[in-house]
DNA sequence: CAGCATCCGCTTTGATACTG
DNA sequence: CAGTATCAAAGCGGATGCTG
């Protein structure tokens, strides 16, 4: 862990967080809960496994995760990082209306941003819950009660399915592109895909 | 700019605003305003000069820096970067509580830190300014209308003066040690600093 | 097999010296 | 003042090997 030596909160911050795929390690534990090397490895596409390894023991030491028998957990410290990945997540966003054919995707990965474009407009309504299929594995939007939850998995019974390519999907639960429009496939009641995202259907 | 080859708001962010350095020049753009290359370096201890020059090549390749006859400053896209700062400074403020005796230290750094720590406790009185002299330079916190604004710099008639060594005073200013306990200097009206922080008396 | 450690070539960073 | 040039050191990425 290399310092920048400053007296300066931001400058700290950065000693502990800023090294190369510190934050990232960080995005899988909160997006993904509890999780062991391998699973964590799967979620970082592209990192060595000699530098995962390495950060987990720096996380370790500087208290932002603990490890019990090979799964490591995010401390309240740690958790106290979502703020941060949040605002870099936000800004980041637009970066992703720029085309990379090559780019690794992992649905999990849309649950921050997802969370912020869609909200419950019906919150009077039962609860209902829409899985999304994109990348490999589903990602399931409940919602109720004027909250949007987002887990990885698919959902008991979904009441609608979205499903296509990620930059299809992502257009249409971002509001801007409406459904009809877009080519994905869409099975079960419209009133969900209406009620997380009104825009969808202008 | 190393990619992450990744799709995903977080790591696309991390790809432009990651590299080591990259977040603390948009800090000092942040807090000092426009700036030209040798001041950026002074607020940059530590920065190799080749560094800073191939930052500032990638921040305007990436709009969020401009350059005229060797001003920097920050676009609008670069200013959108403020809410990445402060939740990383509000995440690494408690790492100030340890003690490191060869930090390097600009008071300009205490901006964002103080603005969330201070507040006007006393909005209908007319506006007043605090000058506070750690570091280098001095740095004016003005009060007034509900609002806390702090500027680099000595203001024309400060109200009251607190002086001191940043471990001193800033445990002050975040209401963590009483005024009275504190061996920092302090001229002028009390009050200023009972507006702003109540807890310094308490 | 999960969870690393080691080795190696490449890239990035840091320190210093120098220039239009 | 605002960089460029150079070079050593550290960090990173990829492959492979080891150990419970």
């Amino acid at each position: 862990m290399r310092t920048y030596g400053q007296y300066c909160a931001m400058a700290r911050g950065l000693d502990v967080i800023g090294d190369r795929w510190t934050l990232l390690i960080i995005r899988e534990l909160l997006l993904r809960g509890p999780s062991r090397y391998a699973k964590l490895q799967r979620g970082l596409p592209g990192i060595a496994t000699n530098l995962l390894a390495d950060r987990l023991r720096e996380l370790e030491a500087n208290g932002i995760v603990t490890r019990n028998d090979g799964v490591v957990t995010l401390t309240a410290r740690g958790h106290e990082l979502e703020p941060v990945m949040r605002a870099i997540g936000r800004w980041g966003a637009p970066l992703l209306a720029q085309v990379t054919p090559d780019a690794a995707f992992q649905s999990h990965w849309l649950a921050l941003p997802l969370q912020e474009l869609l909200g419950d407009h019906a919150p009077t309504r039962p609860p209902q819950a829409l899985e999304v299929r994109t990348g490999e594995e589903p990602l399931t939007v409940h919602v109720g009660h004027g909250k949007v939850r987002i887990n990885p998995g698919r959902p008991d019974r979904p009441d609608a399915i979205i499903g296509g390519p990620v930059r299809l999907v992502l257009p249409v639960l971002a509001g801007r592109t409406r459904l009809a429009r877009a080519r994905v496939s869409f099975e079960g009641d419209r009133a969900v895909l209406r009620r997380l995202q009104p825009k969808a259907f202008a």
